[in-house]
DNA sequence: AATAATATTGAACAATGTTCAAATATATTC
DNA sequence: GAATATATTTGAACATTGTTCAATATTATT
């Protein structure tokens, strides 16, 4: 039953991620499932235990793309963008924008078990982090100040999605996500 | 089998709330499965779907507990301490202190899928949002404001937290939580 | 004492992740 | 080109989930 040419390793591995993406975009984080992705993949749920550790490492896999591409997002702003504060802003929609239209995609990236060991896991989020803090630095000052400004604004841009998720944002009344982001960084870009 | 008089309806639910608390505290969310919590009981896990829609609903009252709790915390702050500033940088400090303390409490906090239509856990939740907005009212101007700046500080709070946990922060070297959010005070005060 | 009401059980079901011997297809060797 | 070695895929199995529900055991009522 081997089909060995069928597809290389790599290959399986890209086809697992697009398969596994699409899932979940459809049907939620709860969609990925070994047998789900692999009968979409047209093989069966043993074959993806050759290509990742374990199911974890699927849904890695899947974070590691969103996260990759939401850093190229942040590239074109730098690059089209000089001054910090608008860059910040244009970032700060662009997180909004993205959990927005990929709800799934977003919630995955916080429903898995990050796999501390996995460099690329590690250079994915490093990569965009380090993106905010090169916007930050000139208004934090020192690059140590940037970092830690970079955290915090991480942690509230997601913070807030979290409560529109969540329901507890009272979205339909006047507390849209895009208002409590525009109040925070109205306080946080005055530096 | 029955035991009718061994437990009320109420006691029941209190006794799985408890085992149920503390398997979480022991051993993380992960632990919190019907059979777990029925053995722990000396039940099945059959008797707990008596009490509980589903297992999501056990979870809930383990929140509603570490919900009222934290408020109550809250309280005794709010009570003991006038200056609008203070008052938040101790809530703010209430709130590590909780995640640093029963970090499987807080992380069941946000791992489980909440039941929106559960007035219960609506109404913990705004205990809280409740407590923090007034503590923010003198600083934030109206009513609304005070609103919108509880969710962003609580947002900003819960976003630390999670960097924490997943090990993105490097605690080790500066950026500790209470630095961080030392940092975010500092700016979002001062009003 | 007989009957009704109720609480509890325990077995069952489907779905999950995961493992691994067996089967099958390709590569290599002679 | 046949035989052998290597690699890949399968499919069945296992343990563990949540969840349901008829049967059973206990208490309440008549």
């Amino acid at each position: 039953m081997a089909r060995r040419k069928d597809h290389t390793r790599e290959e399986l591995t890209a086809l697992a991620t697009k398969c596994g993406q699409q899932l979940v975009i459809a049907e939620g984080p709860s969609a990925l499932t070994a047998r789900n992705v692999a009968k979409m993949m047209g093989y069966t749920a043993g074959t993806l235990y050759n290509i990742f550790e374990n199911i974890d490492g699927l849904a890695a896999a899947i974070n590691i793309q969103s996260m990759d591409s939401f850093a190229k997002g942040i590239e074109e702003i730098l690059r089209h963008n000089a001054k910090p504060k608008k860059r910040l802003r244009l970032i700060s929609k662009a997180y909004l924008t993205f959990q927005e239209e990929e709800p799934y995609l977003w919630a995955l990236l916080f429903a898995t078990p990050i796999n501390s060991d996995s460099d690329a896991y590690r250079q994915a989020v490093h990569r965009i982090f380090d993106q905010v803090a090169e916007a930050l630095q000139p208004l934090s000052g020192s690059a140590k100040a940037a970092r830690q400004d970079a955290k915090i604004l991480w942690s509230t841009l997601h913070g807030i999605c979290l409560l529109k998720e969540h329901g507890k944002l009272d979205v339909s009344t006047t507390d849209t996500p895009e208002e409590l982001v525009k109040r925070f960084l109205d306080q946080f870009l005055q530096k």
